[in-house]
DNA sequence: GTCTATACCCGGATAGAC
DNA sequence: GTCTATCCGGGTATAGAC
């Protein structure tokens, strides 16, 4: 729940601030998300963006919902588990600096739109028939499977396409 | 392979800045892993650190060899899939900033210590069969599980024992 | 709403004296 | 092998003038 003291990003200077971010995030990963970065990129000293954002974790929060509501969207055209694998994958690399702000280290709930992550959440949960356990194990497959080829963690000659085919088809209903 | 120009950390002192970086990587996390907090530690001022060790990764390096050779032995006791799970499980718990060291970001494999990282892995491949898709498959679900629940990500009744049974299980072979 | 100036942190790493 | 002095870089955030 967001309470008066953290009242959400509504001013189009504000959005402005969320879109440099952004662009920064995708293009350098997070050493390029520094208020400095995004204050040279729209032009402006960094001191001035704290009359649109209270602190960098409000923007850091706004990237994360705007992330999780692109997510649910995609999730949500899916038909079929595989189709959501497949899904869940391309989101991550086309946007894999996103992808770590939103699912690795601690997630600031609070401060999130509220609703946005159950709505990425929930075609997962409906995928595998409402089961929450085996919900969770293919999340946590799914997850697993995208950090561990961005981080470069698998060997050079790793067929990606059979593992994630071998986990899904194992962890389906 | 490790070259004259990398040679492996050796001395006696060496190893006790190894430790002393244990030591706060363990208390503190990746913050408290600083040299001028390594040297604090030991007594002595940071500059001095470089007589011994070549620059910070090295010393990462050395930390990260060292945790791939401990979880391999506890892998290596394990007598099935499930045991296994429960050995990586226990490990990443108990260690969880060393385990975010080693299985997060990329790795350093020139500089590590030949063989660790595979001494780590090969328990996995045998629990499976053999069948590398497996094997892949599985340590992304378990390293997914591992990394969401450090970051509580999964919500706060979740039963996650049952989640790593379910994922277990359907992922035997 | 933007500015300058500034305060406060933190980090890795090197040179050269002893 | 340790020291001091120093260099470089980075970051978030505030005060007060315009």
């Amino acid at each position: 729940m967001q309470s008066a003291a953290n009242p959400p990003i509504r001013s189009a200077r504000a959005r402005e601030i969320v879109a440099a971010g952004r662009e920064l995030l995708e293009a350098e990963g997070p050493a390029g998300l520094s208020m400095r970065r995004i204050a040279d990129r729209l032009g402006i000293r960094a001191p001035s963006l704290y009359k649109h954002v209270r602190d960098k974790g409000e923007l850091e929060a706004a990237l994360i919902s705007d992330g999780f509501l692109e997510a649910a969207e995609r999730f949500e055209a899916a038909g079929s588990l595989t189709a959501l694998g497949e899904a869940y994958r391309g989101f991550a690399l086309a946007h894999p600096h996103l992808y770590r702000l939103m699912f690795q280290g601690p997630l600031p709930r609070e401060r999130l739109v509220p609703g946005a992550e159950q709505r990425a959440a929930a075609p997962v949960i409906a995928a595998v028939g409402g089961d929450p356990d085996r919900a969770r194990a293919v999340f946590a497959f799914a997850h697993g499977m995208v950090v561990l080829e961005l981080d470069d963690r698998f060997p050079p000659g790793a067929d990606l396409d059979a593992a994630w085919a071998r986990g899904l088809s194992s962890l389906a209903p």
